[in-house]
DNA sequence: ATAATAGACACACATT
DNA sequence: GTTTAT
DNA sequence: GAATGTGTGTCTATAAT
């Protein structure tokens, strides 16, 4: 595949961006854009103190600072972070509390998955209800903050095989993003539309036309089945209903050519009356001979 | 069927005529924000909702139809709570995809995707790697802001949060701010009103691209070649009338262009529509 | 007299 | 004009 | 596109020197 990978200093420490080579066709030309994506490892450690310190309100880093210093640097592209580990300190936090040996266990845990660990004392202010709960509780009060003053989305991971598949995944989708875009941009959109039934199936003589030339009228708004069986019954083919409408005379009488056209109801009684009805008429008559591929059916004018 | 896109459809989204769902959480009362659920979506799909002053919020013109103007102001928030197994069915079934086009096109600013049960990944009908990249997908791709949840249980603390800083970010305090003007101490803005958005209307080349796609094997692309150079009806049936040998009017479209760069539509799509076209009597 | 064929390759469509 | 082999 | 597998049809090159 042409792609390869490079481990070179960046802007950011600890993290991810892709380029892609763009450009129609210089060889030499380091053309090459930046993905709007940035993926950003942050260290355990750290994830905890800005923690901390966005709690007790001290003037050092926060991870609302942190977050708005990295979007400084990757000029406004999407930034996520990801963090290694916080269940283990969660619940060796919380261990610590019941042995009351915390620092050593608590060191245990940031040099043994985190190179170059160091212990960091928390002060807490009042409560002594279990802590790791608090804990849960304060971060997801960050999550949130960082959620909605700088869009950032934090995951949280709790081994490094999941930071390599998040790796790779991430790649992934990030290459095939222009691609996918591009189609949403392009193609219509009623593709995904709610109900969508595809192609009728046509044999190589035609039989199936028939059900195409019925569905066909159905792809008008509000247009039920009956609707669509009365119209087809009564011009079989598309070329038919061309036909008349280029024999008719008026204006008025090509519109309304089909609103007269009785169409079976439900059961009981209704009020409207059994017809196509003039406005579908109309819209028909429209799609059929209008030279204008942008004119509205659905206006009235 | 009821749902965010329907309302939307039918010009009544946000509109207070929208019939009230059970809120998830309890109002905050007068000023305060509450996330409505929305209808049908069955996995739950919430929108941030606060009550419009009254001050902002002008009568309808009476002895009109039209829908009245909103007395809640959408927050631009809305959560698609989707669990793994919901999300397996969705995507297997092809719900997924539209899922996130109707979240994509409701024209909130801020689409949340909260995925529950993210330890309950395996034994699903789906391996695991598949759902995992289908969640990125969502959010690299299509730009939502996802979050992983364990459970209800953190689902329920999640919103809770969450509306506890949309109540600290939008409070009364900045009622009467104008719309869109940034805030004293951040870069945070107030939605714009949503009110009505009317239905989008037909044109003439969108219901001839859906009538063109409905034979097998004319896709988007097909479609698309084809309406490039024949974007109307009428002038697909001018250009048949115009051919002098029923093999020209077979031959018609088999060299358009298609797709990628430019490939044939080929002869036998180009005889199946031509007979659709050009069949002067009842079809088969 | 005229031209074909296999195979790669896409794409539309169907499944675990 | 319809049939044949590559 | 979730991922992968199935069948239609186009497309491209094809021998031997």
């Amino acid at each position: 595949m042409d792609c390869s990978c490079a481990i070179e200093s960046q802007a950011v420490p600890c993290s991810i961006s892709w380029k892609r080579q763009v450009g129609p066709s210089q060889v030499d030309d380091d053309s090459w854009v930046e993905e709007p994506n940035v993926l950003v490892l942050l260290r355990l450690e750290d994830f905890v103190s800005m923690e901390v310190q966005g709690t007790a309100d001290c003037s050092e880093e926060t991870l609302r600072s942190f977050a708005a210093r990295v979007m400084e640097k990757t000029a406004g592209r999407t930034l996520a972070l990801v963090v290694v580990g916080l269940e283990k300190y969660f619940r060796l936090e919380f261990l610590s509390h019941k042995l009351q040996s915390r620092k050593k266990l608590q060191s245990v845990v940031l040099s043994g998955s985190q190179a170059g660990g160091q212990g960091k004392p928390r002060k807490r202010k009042g409560k002594e209800a279990p802590i790791s709960e608090l804990s849960r509780v304060e971060v997801e009060e960050a999550l949130v903050d960082l959620q909605l003053h700088a869009g950032v989305q934090v995951r949280v991971l709790e081994s490094w095989k999941e930071l390599g598949d998040l790796a790779s995944s991430f790649t992934k989708a990030v290459a095939e993003a222009p691609f996918k875009r591009e189609r949403e941009k392009k193609g219509f959109s009623f593709y995904l539309e709610s109900e969508w039934c595809r192609g009728a199936k046509v044999d190589r003589s035609g039989k199936g036309l028939a059900q195409v030339w019925k569905r066909q009228i159905q792809q008008f708004n509000r247009v039920s089945l009956e609707m669509a069986g009365a119209v087809v019954s009564k011009y079989p083919s598309p070329l038919l209903l061309a036909q008349a409408y280029r024999k008719g005379s008026s204006e008025q009488e090509r519109q309304n050519m089909l609103a007269d056209i009785p169409v079976r109801r439900g059961d009981g009684v209704t009020a409207t009356t059994r017809r196509i009805g003039s406005e579908l008429s109309r819209r028909i008559y429209l799609q059929m001979t209008s030279p204008n591929p942008d004119l509205s059916l659905d206006a009235n004018g | 069927m009821l749902d965010l896109y329907h309302h939307r459809r039918e010009g009544w989204l946000f509109s207070p005529s929208t019939p009230s769902y059970k809120n998830v959480l309890p109002d905050q009362g007068a000023g305060g924000h509450c996330w409505r659920r929305e209808p049908e979506t069955v996995a739950l799909c919430l929108v941030a909702l606060r009550a419009l002053p009254e001050a902002a919020c002008p009568l309808p013109p009476p002895g009109q139809l039209q829908p009245p103007a909103p007395r809640e102001l959408a927050l631009g928030y809305v959560v698609e709570r989707k669990r793994m197994a919901d999300l397996c069915s969705s995507i297997i079934d092809g719900r997924f995809r539209e899922q996130k086009f109707r979240l994509h096109q409701c024209g909130l600013q801020h689409p949340i995707y909260l995925v529950e049960d993210s330890g309950t990944i395996q034994h699903l009908s789906l391996p695991e790697s598949t759902l995992q990249q289908a969640v990125i997908n969502t959010q690299v791709v299509d730009g939502f802001f996802v979050k992983r949840t364990r459970d209800v249980r953190e689902s329920a603390a999640y919103l809770t949060v969450m509306t506890r800083h949309l109540d600290r970010l939008f409070g009364v305090s900045s009622r009467e701010r104008s719309w869109g003007e940034p805030r004293e101490s951040g870069t945070e803005t107030l939605p714009p009103p949503i009110s009505v958005i009317p239905p989008q209307a037909q044109t003439v080349r969108e219901v001839f691209a859906r009538q063109l796609m409905q034979v097998s094997g004319v896709s988007g692309d097909k479609a698309a070649a084809i309406l490039e150079r024949y974007s109307t009806p009428a002038s697909l049936l001018a250009a048949y009338a115009a051919c002098l040998s029923p093999q020209d009017k077979e031959m018609l479209l088999s060299n358009t262009k298609c797709g990628k760069l430019q490939r044939n539509l080929g002869p036998t799509l180009s005889k199946t529509l031509a007979q659709l076209y050009c069949t002067p009597g009842p079809l088969p």
